[in-house]
DNA sequence: CTCTCTTTTTAACATTTGTTAATGGAAAAG
DNA sequence: CTTTTCCATTAACAAATGTTAAAAAGAGAG
């Protein structure tokens, strides 16, 4: 399959859009590949991009005051990752961005973005689609960090995220369950014989 | 001062507004008053709102699946609530919004307020301030919820919310925090002594 | 002012989570 | 294949947080 095609088909899979609409995209998007462990977004750095995650697993993460690295989310193949709009603070990301396996992506200018999206009813709702996604993690995730146990975290995490404790690093997956990976690993354990 | 006045003076002190554009959102405005423990908004209801508090303190919270109340953010005097477009989900609320004492709203409709911010770019920077006032808040809640201990975040919570902890209920404090409210009153003591 | 109701504090104990360090195991490098 | 390096697990202990229930303090009603 093409990336072209590849890229149509993760767009059309979160909501559908017209052969004209995807042709003007198609005319604002490169493709680029990142090998494991690459940051393609750092936080400071001014440059406002959409990207489509074709392939690939990739998150966001921030340091805090003490420099550790914080685990923001994860997204997996297929997801429009959070708009520059609800990521960027005056023109600069909040967040990095960081491959997690090598990842092929789609893409865009965010100004030539909007531009389209302004005048395109099913990118707007596209983008609504993304946008209402986006929120609906962000109040589930602080939901849980306020209000559940370590143990439900990660029941939760594992329905959402299949497998990924499998393939990733498990002091990320520590940090975006606001846990040290000693728990993860005893709670891992727990777990088993249950 | 005249409620119009005191509304003026609030979204100037976020971003300045020209007169052409606050008379316009003038006409499209309604002041509301709620007491003490009212719920203006809750979730699941319809209508696209948007709020700036003129006078008293307010919260977002939500219902966790054990039927508890969680609260995701408070709001002061002069604060701009958390935008419809930021807040709902297909056209509803994700958060109740109440009063936590006596308050005064300017109240405009989303979709009137979103015209007169397409054409005017006063209004159009003053969104972008509250939004991105928003997005900065919400990654430092998380942040601070993934990493921090109950004590350093109770700290955070004082030093960006001065005297709110002996106006309001302890238990929305620490729900907030994503503590109980008996080790909030443990911290408390503690802090007394340092 | 007194009584009632609600909120906050305190206490005692259980549980969870963090810390540090050692061990084990798997992947990468030579 | 062996060695090295990195990551996950385990253990032992400390510290933080939750749970339950009782006491104290405050707020509101009559």
């Amino acid at each position: 399959m093409s990336l072209e095609d590849e890229f149509r088909k993760c767009m059309t899979k979160i909501s559908p859009i017209s052969d004209m609409t995807f042709k003007e995209l198609m005319a604002i998007t490169t493709f680029e590949t990142y090998e494991k462990g690459a940051t393609f977004v750092k936080t400071k750095k001014r440059s406002s991009k959409e990207f489509m995650l074709l392939d690939g697993i990739s998150k966001s993460y921030v340091h805090n005051l003490k420099g550790e690295s914080v685990t923001i989310s994860f997204f997996l193949e297929g997801k429009f990752i959070t708009p520059s709009f609800n990521r960027e603070i005056e023109g600069t990301s909040n967040v990095n961005l960081m491959a997690m396996t090598n990842i092929r992506l789609a893409v865009m200018d965010s100004a030539k973005f909007e531009e389209i999206l302004i005048k395109r009813n099913d990118l707007k709702t596209f983008g609504n689609e993304v946008l209402q996604d986006e929120l609906a993690q962000k109040i589930n995730k602080e939901i849980g960090l306020a209000s559940l146990t370590a143990r439900e975290r990660l029941l939760n995490f594992r329905k959402k995220y299949h497998q990924l404790e499998n393939i990733i690093p498990h002091s990320d997956i520590a940090s975006y369950l606001g846990i040290t990976n000693v728990t993860l690993s005893r709670l891992r354990k727990d777990l088993k014989n249950t």
